[in-house]
DNA sequence: CCAGTACTTAGGTTG
DNA sequence: TAAGTACTGG
C-alpha cells in the first residue's frame, strides 16, 4: 500500500494497529492528521464498511478536511458514508432521529450562545432577581458546567455540596435558574450547545435499544483532540465504545487549551483505567517547524508542571531566531507587523497565505486590520462575530426557524415586532406571563387566546393574529417548496427585505447589510443546487445544522490568497510559514484572568506553546508598551512567556521603524544586540528595565543577516565605502543572498549582502 | 407604544 | 471606545 510509505515507524504502527483501544500521543506538528486519515483510509482499505466508523474532531474544519483527503485515497463515495464531524454536529443528527424519546420535537431548534443568553437575562428579569449578582454570562457558565458534568437540574438543586457553594457566594438561586432554564427550552423545543451532549447522553443512558444500536453502527471509533473533550463527551466515546473496543484517542497534553469549557485533561489519564490492556504509541518527530522554534517550544512547556513525559525534536534546519519585536502602542504594532510582513514577503517572493497574526484576543484585530488596509495587503479575519451571528442575518433565520418550529421562543422574541408591526413591549411580556401561568410556550399562547387568556389588549391581539397566520402560511409551504424559493419569500413577505432595503442609502453598514441577507439567499441557493433531483432541500434540511456552522466551513480554496488573522485558539491545527504572535504583555497574554491559579496559568502557557508550534519557518513576538483599553492607554509590561523562552533561541529587535525610526539617529532598523540576563523567573518591573535597557544599548551586536532579509527592491542603502545606493535587484537565497545596488558615485555594484554590512535609510 | 438620547459598563477563548 | 440599557418626552 502506497501511502504507508510515507508514514514513518511509530505513525505506521499507529495507523496499522486497529484493533482494540489505543492512544495516540502526537506532540505538534508531528503528523497527528495523517495518522488519523491514513488509519481511516487503512481500515476501509481492509474491507471495512465506512458506516462502522465514527470519527470526532474538535472543528467542521478538522472534518472537513479529513474528509477530504480519505476522499482522494478511497474515493469520496466511500468517505461520505463515514460518520466524521464535530461532538456537536454528529450527535445532533443522531438526536433528531430520537428525539421524540426524551420530549423534543424532531425538528427541535438548536440555541447559539446569544439565544442561550437572552432567555437567561429574562428568566432573571421574571424571576426578579438582580441582574447583578446573577449576571447572564456567570449564570449560562455555571449552567454549561452542570451540564458538562451531567448534572441535571433536579441533581443541582438536590446537591447540599452545589447548594452550600451556591449560597457562599450569594447566589442561591441559581438552581431555580437552571431549572426555569431548562424547562423553557423544552417548551419551546430548542437545545443549546451543551444539551446536545447532554441529552445524547440521556438518551444512551435510558434507551439501551438506541445505545445498542449505536454501538453496532460504530465499531471504530476515532478521536481526534481528545484532550479537549469534557466530560460529557468523554462519557459518549465510552459508551458507545464499550461493546467492541476498537477505539482510537489522538491528543497532546501539552496542547489542552479549552478547560474554560470543561475540557478534562483527566480524560486521558482515565483512559488507561478504563482500557486497561491499551496501547501507547508516541509521535514526537515535528516535521513542521525549524529547529529554532521547535526547541523554543520545549523551553517553555518545560516550565509547566503537569504533564506527559515526551521529547518532541525535529531533522528540520536550524531557521533563524525568533525575533522579538517592541512597539510603542497597539496601533503602532499593527503598522509594524504590517510592515515587517511586507518586507519578508517581497524580499522572499512569499504568498500572502503564508503569513499569520496570532492573538490572544479577537478585539486585537483591529489595528492590524487597519494596517494590512494602508498597505493594500489581502487580509482574512477569522473568528470574531461570525456570518451567521449579525443581526440580520439572525432577524432573517428567526423566521426560518419559527416556521419550522414556531415554539422556539427566542426566534419569536426576535422577530415578533420586526420589521415593527406594533406588538410592544408590554404585549409581550404579557404574553411570557400567560405562557408561564399555563406551561406552554409563548406560541401556543398567541395562536390560541380563546383557550388561553392573556392581558393583551385587542388591537395587539388582531397585529398578533396576522403575524401568527403569517408565520403558519410559511410552515405550510416547507415541505413543499424548495429552501430558496421559500426563503426568497419568507425574506420578502415578512418585510424584512424592505426594511433593509428602505435603509440601505442611508450608510455603507446599511449597505452590507442587504448585501448580507443577499449572500445567505445565495447560499441557501446553493445548497438547493446541491441536492440530488429527487430529493429537493427543503428550508427544514437547511436550519438543521446551521447553528451548528462556522465561517471557516464557508471557506474556498481560490479565495486562500490572504494574512490570515485569528486568536490561538482558534490557530490549533492550523500551519503557517511565518507567524506573527502579537500582544505579548502581561494581562493580556497571559490573561488577567489567569494569573490566580496554576492550572490556569499553565494553560495560557499551553497556549503559547500552541501559538509557537503554527510557524513552519519564522516566528516574530510582539508586544506594546501600551494598548487602548476602555477609551483609555494603559502601559503594559511585556509577557513573561518571553522572558521563559531561553534566550539562546531569541533575537531582540528595536522600536519599529514605521513611526520611531527618525527619531533615531534618522536611519532605519537598527539591530541592537541582547546581552541576556532576562532569563529570570516571573515579576514585571525587573523586566521591563531590561527590555529597555536591551533597545537603549549602544554597542551593537549586528545580526545583520537577520535584517537584510527585510530588503526589498526600491529600497534605499547606505554602505560604508561607496555610501547611499538603491537596490534594484535581489538574487539568491539566504547566506548567498545579493543585492545589485546603484551608487550615485559609484555606479551599479552586486553586492553579497552577508558581507556588505548594509544599512536601511528611511524614504 | 415608540424613538431618540444619556449613561453605564464591559473585560476570553468555541461548537 | 463601543455596545447595550434605561429613561424621557412625544
Amino acid at each position: 500500500m502506497s501511502y504507508l510509505d510515507e508514514l514513518n515507524e511509530s505513525q505506521r504502527v499507529a495507523v496499522e494497529h486497529i484493533y482494540g483501544p489505543i492512544m495516540v500521543i502526537a506532540g505538534a506538528g508531528s503528523g497527528k492528521t495523517r495518522v488519523l486519515t491514513y488509519r481511516i483510509a487503512y481500515l476501509i482499505e481492509q474491507g471495512l464498511d465506512p458506516f462502522h466508523i465514527l470519527a470526532l474532531t474538535f472543528t467542521n474544519k478538522a472534518a472537513k478536511e479529513m474528509t477530504e483527503r480519505i476522499g482522494q485515497i478511497v474515493g469520496a463515495a466511500e468517505a461520505k458514508n463515514i460518520s466524521m464531524g464535530t461532538f456537536h454536529s454528529v450527535f445532533s443528527k443522531i438526536l433528531r432521529f430520537n428525539a421524540e424519546r426524551i420530549g423534543f420535537p424532531n425538528n427541535f431548534t438548536i440555541y447559539d450562545t446569544q439565544d442561550s443568553k437572552s432567555l437567561i437575562k429574562d428568566i432573571i428579569k421574571e424571576l426578579n432577581l438582580d441582574d447583578k449578582t446573577y449576571k447572564p454570562s456567570m449564570v449560562f457558565g455555571r449552567i454549561s458546567a452542570a451540564k458538562n458534568n451531567l448534572i441535571s437540574p433536579e441533581a443541582y438543586i438536590a446537591n447540599t455540596e452545589i447548594e452550600l457553594e451556591d449560597k457562599q457566594s450569594r447566589r442561591p438561586e441559581l438552581g431555580r435558574i437552571y431549572q426555569t432554564y431548562a424547562n423553557r427550552c423544552l417548551k419551546a423545543g430548542a437545545m443549546d450547545f451543551d444539551d446536545l451532549l447532554y441529552f445524547t447522553n440521556v438518551l444512551l443512558r435510558d434507551f439501551p435499544d438506541v445505545l445498542h444500536y449505536y454501538q453496532q453502527k460504530f465499531q471504530y471509533i476515532l478521536v481526534d483532540e481528545y484532550q479537549d473533550t469534557n466530560y460529557a463527551q468523554y462519557l459518549i466515546v465510552k459508551k458507545l465504545a464499550a461493546a467492541y473496543q476498537n477505539i482510537c484517542v489522538v491528543g497532546d497534553d501539552a496542547q489542552s487549551i479549552y478547560s474554560f469549557r470543561g475540557a478534562n485533561i483527566e480524560n486521558i489519564l482515565n483512559f488507561r483505567k478504563d482500557y486497561p490492556d491499551f496501547a501507547l504509541y508516541k509521535l514526537e518527530q515535528n516535521y513542521r517547524s525549524t529547529k529554532n522554534i521547535v526547541e523554543a517550544a520545549n523551553s517553555i512547556i518545560k516550565k509547566n508542571k503537569d504533564q506527559i513525559l515526551k521529547t518532541v525534536w525535529t531533522d528540520n534546519n536550524e531557521g533563524s531566531k525568533i525575533k522579538v519585536q517592541r512597539s510603542l502602542t497597539d496601533n503602532e504594532e499593527g503598522r509594524t507587523i504590517a510592515q515587517a510582513i511586507f518586507e519578508r514577503k517581497t524580499a522572499e517572493g512569499a504568498r500572502f497565505q503564508d503569513f499569520a497574526i496570532l492573538y490572544r484576543t479577537n478585539k486585537q484585530s483591529r489595528a492590524f486590520e487597519e494596517a494590512l488596509r494602508k498597505l493594500n495587503m489581502p487580509y482574512k479575519i477569522y473568528g470574531g462575530l461570525s456570518f451567521y451571528q449579525r443581526k440580520e442575518i439572525k432577524d432573517l433565520l428567526a423566521y426560518f426557524r419559527l416556521s419550522a418550529n414556531p415554539h422556539d421562543e427566542e426566534a419569536l422574541k426576535r422577530v415578533i415586532n420586526y420589521p415593527k408591526r406594533g406588538i410592544g413591549k408590554t404585549t409581550i411580556e404579557n404574553i411570557i406571563i400567560a405562557a408561564n401561568r399555563y406551561g406552554i410556550s409563548m406560541w401556543e399562547v398567541i395562536s390560541d387566546f380563546q383557550s388561553f387568556p392573556a392581558d393583551v389588549s385587542a388591537a395587539a391581539k388582531a397585529k398578533i393574529y396576522e403575524f401568527t397566520t403569517m408565520i403558519s402560511s410559511f410552515g405550510a409551504e416547507l415541505d413543499k417548496t424548495d429552501a430558496f424559493t421559500l426563503a426568497e419569500r419568507i425574506a420578502k413577505s415578512s418585510g424584512i427585505l424592505r426594511e433593509l432595503l428602505e435603509e440601505k442609502d442611508k450608510g455603507p453598514e446599511e449597505v452590507e447589510r442587504f448585501q448580507n441577507i443577499e449572500e445567505l439567499l445565495a447560499g441557501i441557493q446553493e445548497f438547493v443546487r446541491g441536492a440530488a433531483p429527487d430529493a429537493p432541500r427543503t428550508l427544514a434540511d437547511f436550519m438543521m445544522d446551521v447553528a451548528l456552522l462556522t465561517d471557516a466551513d464557508q471557506e474556498k480554496p481560490e479565495d486562500r490568497n490572504h494574512i490570515s488573522l485569528m486568536t490561538i485558539h482558534s490557530s490549533k491545527g492550523l500551519e503557517f510559514h511565518h507567524i506573527f504572535i502579537v500582544g505579548l504583555e502581561e494581562n493580556l497574554f497571559p490573561s488577567q484572568m489567569a494569573l490566580n491559579s496554576r492550572p490556569e496559568l499553565e494553560e495560557e502557557r499551553r497556549l503559547f506553546y500552541v501559538a509557537l508550534t503554527r510557524g513552519m519557518r519564522s516566528c516574530m513576538l510582539s508586544y506594546a508598551t501600551s494598548r487602548f483599553t476602555w477609551g483609555q492607554s494603559i502601559m503594559c509590561e511585556p509577557s513573561r512567556f518571553i522572558d521563559e523562552i531561553d534566550p539562546q533561541y531569541l533575537q531582540f529587535e528595536t522600536i519599529s521603524r514605521t513611526a520611531n525610526s527618525r527619531s533615531l539617529m534618522g536611519s532605519g532598523s537598527i539591530e541592537r544586540g541582547f546581552t541576556g540576563g532576562l532569563n529570570k523567573p516571573l515579576g514585571g518591573g525587573p523586566q521591563l528595565r531590561s527590555l529597555k535597557e536591551v533597545s537603549q544599548n549602544k554597542s551593537a551586536n549586528p545580526q545583520q543577516q537577520a535584517n537584510m532579509a527585510s530588503l526589498v527592491v526600491g529600497h534605499n542603502v547606505l554602505h560604508e565605502k561607496f555610501g547611499k545606493g538603491k537596490v534594484l535587484q535581489l538574487d539568491g537565497q539566504g547566506p548567498d543572498k545579493k543585492a545589485t545596488i546603484f551608487f550615485p558615485q559609484h555606479g551599479s555594484k552586486t553586492l553579497l549582502l552577508r558581507f556588505a554590512n548594509l544599512q536601511i535609510i528611511e524614504d
